[in-house]
DNA sequence: GACATTGGTGGCGAATTGTTACTAATTCGC
DNA sequence: GCGAATTAGTAACAATTCGCCACCAATGTC
């Protein structure tokens, strides 16, 4: 057996994540007509030379105005489950946009994570694993900062950290941590709207950090 | 702009992974005449339907006999670097193959991870990314017990989450950690060889556990 | 039998974490 | 105006976990 190259078609499929009204939403994009599912992630073959997140960029800009800041690999998969252009072999990625980001144009829509339309079922499985992912990740990097804007309130922060883990978050516990993390820092900025007492505004501003090295934790396994 | 596949070619690089003589080492193979690297990381195009740890345990199957029984995908490439048989994109695949695994075949050969051959580039940024994918998961994964016997001592396990973390663990603290987590049970066999008092070995047996759900931790971030 | 060597455990003080309870600043209803 | 409701933020305590030291156990070496 000796190792040889073979002509496949490969495609990227981007699963865009962003938090709306307190889902986590995927960006869906209305197929050509003949389709069999009326909807499915953004796709296309990344260009000759073009590195995948690259592609992933490309592909996702056209959609939102802007390229998403932050993207990640889910894999890639090659089994026989149907994809849209019938490509051999898929690179899910992940990308993260902020709350509020700008709205899709007319062909894009969000759908929430929980209640998404038919799609191909290799896509079905590419978005299953980008949650998966992501949720799996939150803690090991910051890629939730990637899910808010700019500038956002802490309460924000832990909203988007319950999204993702699925579960309520004690607020001084989520605080002392943060603090502990030099991880953001305040502006001057205060939140005027609604009632309640106005929040400050903090940013994304990690701090070095000395090696926190711990020991070793086993009761974090996923499988 | 409509999405197209487009055809390019497509290989999977395998990183087979043991520990060997207290280093952690990584399966080469002898490049055929007339390359520009003497050595060069397993690889094949993956077969038509084939899945691709489907391919890896094919490829590494042929070198060591027996497939690994663990397989974890670091990452699809498609950037400049060069790759042996020029693939456009390459899927990089960690397999994890136990201590004292059977030997090579005559073309293979084992290289501790900090000593390796010249490699093409593309192959040495999956080794990389590789080693890298390994030590992050090694706590949220059982990955470091696929790097071990059936049965194992605690010293041994613990030998091999200190040559994946690169620090010493204190070992109080190891078994206190591994003892809460329900992950291994003892055997009735004990290690005879070497002096010193006798060890007990262990086989991974990972019970049911009640959810763990920790805080937060900020403190963890890799970038 | 003394000693070196490796395996394994008890327990203490320090650090971390989960939780309760409180204070602060704003809007809403009357 | 003023109290209730609402959201933000913090102090402090209790329970748990963690790092580490000290020890005991069982084997080989001399």
């Amino acid at each position: 057996m000796k190792p040889a190259v073979r002509r496949t078609t490969l495609a990227v499929d981007v699963v865009v994540l962003s938090p709306r009204s307190d889902v986590l939403a995927v960006l869906l994009i209305r197929s050509p007509a003949g389709a069999r599912e009326r909807w499915s992630l953004p796709w296309d073959a990344p260009q000759t030379g073009e590195g995948l997140e690259d592609a992933a960029a490309r592909i996702t800009s056209a959609l939102l105005g802007a390229a998403p800041a932050f993207f990640e690999q889910v894999g890639a998969l090659s089994d026989g489950r149907r994809h849209p252009g019938d490509a051999d072999v898929s690179v899910g990625i992940a990308a993260l946009s902020p709350t509020g980001a700008v709205s899709p144009t007319e062909d894009a829509e969000w759908f929430p994570l929980a209640a998404l339309p038919a799609l191909a079922p290799r896509h079905r499985t590419i978005v299953d694993r980008a949650a998966a992912v992501v949720r799996q990740r939150v803690d090991q990097s910051p890629l939730a900062f990637h899910l808010l804007p700019p500038t956002f309130t802490l309460s924000d922060l832990q909203g988007v950290y319950e999204l993702l883990l699925g579960r309520h978050l004690h607020k001084a516990s989520f605080r002392r941590a943060l603090q502990a993390s030099y991880l953001v820092e305040p502006t001057d900025e205060w939140r005027s709207e609604g009632r309640g007492r106005p929040a400050q505004f903090f940013r994304y501003a990690p701090k070095k950090r000395r090696g926190a090295r711990r020991g070793v934790r086993f009761d974090l396994f996923t499988e």
